[in-house]
DNA sequence: CGCTCAAACGGATACATCATCCGGAAGTGT
DNA sequence: ACACTTCCGGATGATGTATCCGTTTGAGCG
C-alpha cells in the first residue's frame, strides 16, 4: 500500500470523523459526503463499500480487543481468562456498534483487520480449550457458539436501556458453566 | 371494521401468500405487488406500513404463543413453566422471523394483536413472579429483561446453523438460576 | 522555482427503489 | 338494471445510490 497523499489523508480523516457521529447502521454516503465537504466520489473511492468503512471506523476497537485477548491469555486461572475476556468482548461490542459486523463477517477484510481478527480467535480458542480442560465451562461448545452467544448478549443489551449490563454478563457466565 | 369486499379479501390472501416466500426483513412492496399480481397500491392500502404487513404475518404464530402461554400459567410447577414458555417462545421466533419485531414494537399495533400481547405478558409475568417465589430464578430480573434474552438467544441462534437451538436454550434456562 | 504526471477530487448523471394519488373498474344493495 | 361505494392499477414524483470523467492538486525532479 502505497503512502497516502496528504489531501487524501486529510478527507478520510474528515470522512472517519463524520461518519463517527452517525448510527453504524445507516450510514448514507452522500449525506456523509455533504456533512464532510467532499464530493460523493472521494466517500466512495476511500470506502467502495459500506463494510469497508464500517471496518475502518471499527479499527481501533478491534486492536483493544486484541490487547485484551492478549491479556487474558496470560491469565492463568480458566475461569477468570473466560470472564474477562467475554466481559471486555460484550463491552467493546456494545460501546462500538460496529465491531460485530466486523467479527462476525467471514471474509473481505482489510489485511490488518483479518490478522487482528485471526489473532483474537486463536487466543479465544486456547482460553476456550484450558477452560474446557479445567471443567469451568460446558465441553459442548465451540468458539463460534460462544461468539454468538456474545453477540446475542449484545442484542438483548440494546433492547433495554444498557446502562445495567452486568446481569447478563452474569448470566451468560452462568450459562456457560457445566451442568 | 365493516366485512372486506370478496375482491379485497383476494387481494390481501394473494399479497400474504406472496410476502411469506419472503424475507421478512426485506419486503419490497413493489416486488410483492408484481409477485401477487396486483398494484402497488394495493398492497400500500391493505399495509400502510411494513410493520402492518409483518404484523399480519405474524399473527397466526401470536395465537400460538398465547395458547402456549396459557398452558404454561396452567402448569404447577414454576420451573417447569418458565422452561416451557421459555422455550416455545424461542422456537415460534425462530420459527417466524417477524414475531421478535412484533412483540417488541411498544405500539401501533392492531387491536387483536395489542390484545394478544397484553395476554402473553400478563401471564409470562405471573410464571415469573411465581418462579421468583419459589427460587428457581434470579430475583433481580424485571420481564422485560427476560424477554430481551430471548430475543438475544433467537440472534444468536440465527448467527450459527440453527439446527441445534437446544444448548443456547439449556444456557439460557441455567443463567437464569439464582446463584 | 517551474514543470510534469500520477493521484485525488467533485458532482452531474444514470440508475434503482419508494410511496402517493386519482381515473376508472368492480362488487354490493335495492 | 342502477346507483353508490369500495377497491384496483400503475403512472409518476420524490428520494436515495453508485459511477464516471473532466478538472484540480500535491509530490518529485531538473
Amino acid at each position: 500500500m502505497p503512502a497516502l497523499r496528504s489531501d487524501a489523508a486529510r478527507s478520510r480523516a474528515r470522512i472517519l470523523e463524520v461518519a463517527r457521529r452517525h448510527d453504524p447502521g445507516t450510514l448514507r454516503f452522500n449525506e456523509l459526503a455533504r456533512e464532510a465537504g467532499v464530493g460523493v466520489g472521494t466517500v466512495y473511492r476511500h470506502f467502495p463499500t459500506t463494510h469497508a468503512l464500517v471496518e475502518a471506523l471499527a479499527w481501533e476497537t478491534l486492536e483493544r480487543l486484541q490487547v485484551l485477548t492478549r491479556e487474558a491469555v496470560a491469565e492463568p486461572d480458566p475461569g477468570v481468562a473466560i470472564a474477562n475476556l467475554l466481559g471486555t468482548a460484550l463491552e467493546l461490542q456494545l460501546e462500538e456498534g460496529g465491531l460485530q459486523p466486523v467479527l462476525l463477517s467471514p471474509e473481505d477484510e482489510a489485511d490488518d483487520v483479518r490478522a487482528a481478527k485471526r489473532e483474537i480467535v486463536t487466543g479465544f480458542e486456547a482460553i476456550l480449550d484450558r477452560a474446557r480442560a479445567a471443567g469451568v465451562i460446558r465441553p459442548d461448545l465451540t468458539v463460534a457458539q460462544v461468539e454468538h452467544l456474545v453477540c446475542g448478549m449484545e442484542h438483548a443489551v440494546r433492547l433495554g436501556d444498557a446502562t445495567d449490563r452486568t446481569p447478563y454478563l452474569e448470566i451468560l457466565l452462568a450459562g456457560l458453566r457445566p451442568a
